[in-house]
DNA sequence: TAGTTTTAAGTTTTT
DNA sequence: CTTAAAACTA
């Protein structure tokens, strides 16, 4: 009875002793440090329910801040499963709980509430209407570091801006940019946090009205968290209020958009009194797999170092396999996966994961063509097509007046005769009608040559009906269909669009009476492309969503903050049942029962520019996806790769080397320097295109190997058959900083050099000498 | 100035 | 290979 474990009901039963420890703990700032798989969002949604269950909390008291819109609404759904009322709790990302806050406090930093979300491509836009003609280059960099800045918490005076950037020009570039949003009116990823601190800071009463409100605040993936939200969390939590994070220093992988592992090492400092809870219990992975994962973020330096126990014993060795290239490595995915679901029916047992989206192709080519369903997930690509920003600048135009990114973007697209030189010119005068460029335009217009104005006067018109549409809906409702019916759908119209509720009914006709709709379609016609069906999946999209301006910020503020657009299918659990494709950073918090990792060469995973504390992110990045499995894992390397289009050969990753071989499986033809395994040449077979192919190998010959000749199994003279280059022999055999390099004379005259490890499937010999 | 053709360049990872 | 920038023509 001391223990506590007897006469609890299940939902704290099936906790083990730290995890009930954890739930259970109050007073005290809680610093949960949670290995993969070990239950940590169990904990967080436990608490919930039973902070307002056994506590009596309101559960509107509670805040539980996650990072991803996913996690956040696994979570509620989670925590409500307990308790009904957990849905009551605000569970948010950093950045949707900032939209709220700034929603309704804004005003006090002077911001409008109408204020739009600029992503990564509008600040960018931002950026060069201020350095006029400077190269991409030199304007993604300043973009890139205005964006870190904000996450340190640093504004344009802060004499800490140098760790940033130290040159002159970028703190005065940092000031234009802020200055320049205040005068639109947006705001950026970065100030959906930093500005929030600034009001709590400056604002005594809403500070306390926060600090009143929340009891209880939690804070899931904290490792994750930068400097600002540090400084959010910080702001919101009064004396009296119950902090609680849960984090791990080895799944800390954003660090490239400014998360501090600092945050949670230093975190006991930072809240004196502090306890913590380690939960070391890793119940997800078969041992080899935990096993595997962990000896490679072991080799890191730097991190608390914990020790995480496999719960389940037994199962399988991860395998590591080696493939000739790309194409083969999406074809023995596809295999191996429909060879096993076969069996078990089951496609979404299975993820593939990559390092960078672009990967993706090759597997949805493959999985498409064998008709293995799956699903690609987070991938932003939608709304980044140029149609859809288009629509969405219009929108955002029509919310917010003084937006002048979306008025330089669509006051002339389609071509109305307004070249930049007159879009300046409106921009000029928008200074003096408080920044509304609409009014600007209307009082420019008579200036303009007839084809300009009558340009500039549809733009007006289109924007105008889009305005009044969302104030007075009454007046656009179609008159010969008033049937209250939802699933109601109108005719197609000229453009091929179909609008159907709410405030698709605005989006449609906006999207229309602007020419965009007839633009893109053009262009569909040329390039056989998808846009107009695309525009037609933005209307569907905001269907959902009110016939109102309220309605529209809505919109547009889901779509800023919330870009997966993969949950729309879930109720069909047939749809559902897809394997998963993904990157290794969307893969934090999800499971899977069979993991394959793939592009495991140098280069690729670690990057090539990775050193230092960028190649140990790298590591834990591994880290987090081999922990994503349950039951098996797969590795896959390749010894070719197409980058840019080119054949290149790679080497394994350097994490392959670092997992002890007795652990892992090894499949195909390991490449030089995996011991143990056969060589690449040796026997015959043609492989993959492009490729070079052996025959049986040579024997040693008379003259005695140079120790490279040994190593890389090539002689000097040796003659061989490449089936793009044709015939050739080995002019010289070295050893080079990534292994053997054989350097090879074709009878066309060129010469090209290859790594020995890598040729991988093999040159054909023909003969010696 | 608008639209086309040619040439060069470039691929992290995400809220 | 795909996309962006530059150069070119109508």
């Amino acid at each position: 009875m001391s223990n506590g474990a007897e006469n609890l009901p299940p939902y704290l039963e099936i906790l083990n002793p730290e995890q009930r420890q954890a739930v259970f703990h109050t007073g005290k700032p809680l610093l949960i440090l949670a290995g993969a798989g070990s239950g940590k969002t169990r904990v967080i949604t436990t608490k919930i329910a039973w902070l307002i269950r056994e506590k009596g909390l309101n559960p509107r008291s509670i805040l539980a801040v996650t990072f991803t819109n996913k996690a956040a609404r696994e979570m509620a759904e989670r925590a409500r499963l307990i308790d009904e009322r957990a849905g009551d709790a605000m569970l948010r990302t950093f950045h949707s709980f900032g939209a709220w806050f700034l929603r309704r406090y804004g005003n006090l930093a002077g911001l409008d509430s109408g204020f739009v979300i600029y992503d990564n491509d509008d600040t960018l836009s931002l950026l060069s209407s201020i350095m006029n003609d400077s190269p991409k280059a030199e304007l993604k960099q300043i973009a890139y570091d205005i964006a870190r800045a904000k996450d340190y918490f640093l504004s344009p005076g802060d004499a800490a801006l140098s760790i940033i950037d130290r040159r002159k020009k970028f703190r005065s570039l940092y000031a234009q940019y802020e200055e320049k949003m205040t005068r639109i009116g947006n705001v950026d990823f970065g100030d959906l946090i930093k500005k929030p601190v600034e009001i709590l800071r400056k604002e005594p009463d809403v500070a306390r009205r926060f600090r009143e409100r929340f009891a209880v605040i939690m804070v899931d993936e904290y490792q994750d968290a930068n400097v600002a939200q540090f400084e959010l969390l910080k702001e919101l939590c009064g004396p009296g209020v119950y902090v609680c994070v849960v984090g791990d220093d080895d799944q800390s992988i954003y660090r490239f958009r400014g998360a501090e592992v600092k945050n949670i090492l230093e975190f006991p400092d930072r809240f004196p009194g502090t306890e913590i809870i380690r939960l070391e219990r890793n119940y997800r992975s078969t041992a080899p797999i935990l096993s595997a994962a962990s000896s490679v973020v072991d080799h890191n330096r730097g991190r608390l170092g914990k020790i995480l126990k496999a719960e389940r014993s037994g199962g399988r060795l991860p395998a590591l396999v080696f493939l000739p290239d790309q194409d083969e490595e999406a074809a023995f995915c596809a295999t191996l996966i429909a060879n096993m679901a076969a069996e078990t029916a089951s496609w979404s047992d299975w993820a593939v994961l990559y390092r960078i989206n672009a990967q993706s192709l090759s597997f949805e080519t493959e999985f498409l063509r064998k008709g293995i369903p799956y699903k690609l997930v987070g991938s932003l690509k939608f709304y980044e097509r140029e149609e859809i920003k288009d629509a969405l600048a219009l929108l955002s135009f029509l919310v917010n007046p003084r937006d002048e990114v979306a008025f330089r973007r669509m006051v002339n697209k389609p071509a109305r005769g307004l070249g930049p030189v007159k879009v300046d010119r409106i921009i000029e005068e928008s200074a003096l009608c408080g920044g509304d460029l609409a009014e600007a335009a209307r009082r420019v217009a008579p200036e303009y040559s007839s084809k300009a104005r009558s340009g500039l006067e549809i733009f007006l018109k289109v924007i105008e009906d889009g305005r009044a549409a969302l104030e007075k809906p009454a007046l656009t409702e179609n008159t010969e269909t008033k049937q209250p019916s939802k699933k109601r759908r109108s005719s197609k119209d000229r453009e091929g669009l179909v609008s159907g509720e709410g405030l698709s009914i605005c989006v449609a006709r906006l999207v229309k009476d602007s020419g965009i709709a007839e633009y893109h379609q053009m262009k569909d016609e040329i390039a056989g492309n998808q846009r107009l069906n695309n525009l037609q999946e933005l209307v569907n999209a905001a269907s959902l969503y009110a016939l109102s301006r309220k309605g529209l910020l809505e919109f547009l503020e889901h779509i800023e903050l919330d870009r997966s657009i993969e949950d729309r299918s879930k109720d069909s659990s047939a749809e559902n049942n897809a394997v998963t494709l993904i990157t290794f950073h969307n893969t934090k918090g999800l499971e899977f029962r069979r993991v394959i990792m793939t592009g495991l060469e140098q280069g690729v995973f670690p990057r090539e520019d990775k050193r230092g504390e960028e190649l140990e992110e790298e590591r834990r990045l591994f880290y987090v996806g081999a922990t994503r499995a349950m039951d098996e894992l797969y590795l896959c390397s390749c010894a070719l790769r197409r980058i840019f289009g080119r054949p290149t050969p790679l080497e394994p990753s350097l994490f392959l080397r670092e997992i002890d071989k007795s652990g892992l499986r090894i499949i195909g033809k390991a490449p030089y320097g995996f011991g143990g395994a056969s060589s690449a040449r040796g026997r015959g077979g043609l492989y993959g295109k492009g490729g070079m192919v052996s025959s049986a190998g040579g024997r040693a010959g008379g003259r005695r190997k140079s120790g490279a000749e040994t190593r890389s199994g090539w002689r000097r003279g040796e003659r061989l058959f490449h089936d793009d280059y044709g015939y050739g022999s080995v002019m010289e055999v070295r050893d080079g900083k990534e292994g053997p390099v054989v350097r090879v004379r074709f009878e066309t005259g060129k010469e090209l050099r290859f790594l020995s490890g890598h040729q991988g499937s093999g040159f054909v010999k023909i003969s010696d000498e």
